[in-house]
DNA sequence: AAGTCGGGGGC
DNA sequence: GCCCCAGACTT
């Protein structure tokens, strides 16, 4: 869950999925529907999915435990060398060292690394950090260079009077603490129209499981639409058993993308066949809530579902 | 090496 | 508005 999400995001979400998948025998055993709905919200899905799928091979191959073993760890899906490292140093003390967001701001500022390319970067970075990697106190050292990192080595405004290795670092001396580490390149932002179809009937709306291609795959959520046409031309619905009622407009920014989804509401008053299939349904907006999906979007359109109420 | 993946906070 | 965040995986 910490993977490039914020403690303060992580807590609520944390002591949710713990208190719901208790052990790792319980979560190779869940279904992935339930996983993914404990997720809902929190972003980069396939770490959900890839969480579970490290559960049930662990729970296959190595007796229900995580193996203690860098390289069997960096196997399972989800775990990279910094996931890896940060269970073997924290849960088990072992001299394995981190390199996330915030080590490799103390890194880069330390010994003033830098470098064009991003390859070459973080190979210099991880030198840099196994060189320092201590070996006993692993745990409280690897803890304190993240919270070094996240309180006193902060991005912006650092705290360097307060910071215990000031002496030995390179950019402090120098008086370029500003200058590390160089902004990374930006990806351009593409923008992008999606048509949604908001169908309202009894309280209740359509939604459906989204293909493996596009953005938010296999999450729920309402149908989406390149063109207005394709939403139009949609019989799937018997459009003509409803009537259009509002446009509303959200604008949705992803890492690489600007969204400009388009939401065309119908409604309908009269009872309709409300057919259930694998990846189709109806639901109240409150189950809604509980189902795998972008749920920043499931807020502002339940607001607009409120007003039309009132 | 570059692209992909969410959502949110800081400034 | 831009940058970054307890990164990893795919192409």
């Amino acid at each position: 869950m910490l993977q490039q999400t914020q403690v303060i995001k992580v807590i609520d979400y944390f002591n949710n999925f713990i208190d719901r998948f208790p052990t790792l025998k319980s979560l190779a055993e869940a279904e992935s529907e339930q996983v993914l709905a404990c997720w809902s919200g929190l972003g980069y899905y396939n770490r959900a999915r890839n969480l579970h799928k490290t559960a049930q091979i662990c729970s296959i191959e190595h007796g229900d435990q995580l193996p203690v073993d860098l390289n069997q760890l960096m196997q399972l899906p989800g775990i990279g060398r910094t996931t890896a490292g940060a269970i073997l140093s924290l849960a088990s003390d072992l001299p394995y060292p981190i390199l996330d967001g915030n080590v490799k701001r103390v890194m880069s500022r330390f010994n003033k690394i830098s470098d064009e390319k991003t390859s070459a970067y973080n190979a210099k970075l991880w030198k840099q950090v196994e060189e320092l990697m201590p070996k006993s106190h692993c745990r409280k050292y690897n803890q304190a260079l993240m919270d070094l990192g996240s309180m006193i080595c902060t991005r912006s405004k650092p705290h360097c009077h307060r910071c215990p290795i000031m002496k030995n670092c390179k950019a402090r001396i120098s008086d370029q603490v500003a200058l590390f580490p160089q902004s990374n390149k930006k990806t351009r932002q593409i923008n992008k129209t999606y048509h949604i179809l908001l169908l309202v009937s009894e309280g209740q709306i359509y939604i459906e499981k989204r293909n493996s291609q596009s953005i938010w795959p296999q999450l729920w959520f309402l149908p989406m639409f390149d063109t207005e046409q394709k939403l139009q031309s949609s019989n799937l619905f018997e459009l003509e058993h409803y009537t259009h009622y509002l446009n509303f407009n959200i604008k949705h920014i992803l890492t690489h993308r600007k969204l400009d989804l388009q939401v065309h509401c119908y409604k309908n008053t009269t009872t309709i066949d409300r057919k259930i299939t694998k990846n189709k349904k109806w639901t109240a907006i409150s189950q809604y809530k509980k189902l795998p999906h972008p749920t920043a979007l499931v807020k502002i359109i339940q607001n607009y579902l409120a007003n039309e109420d009132t």
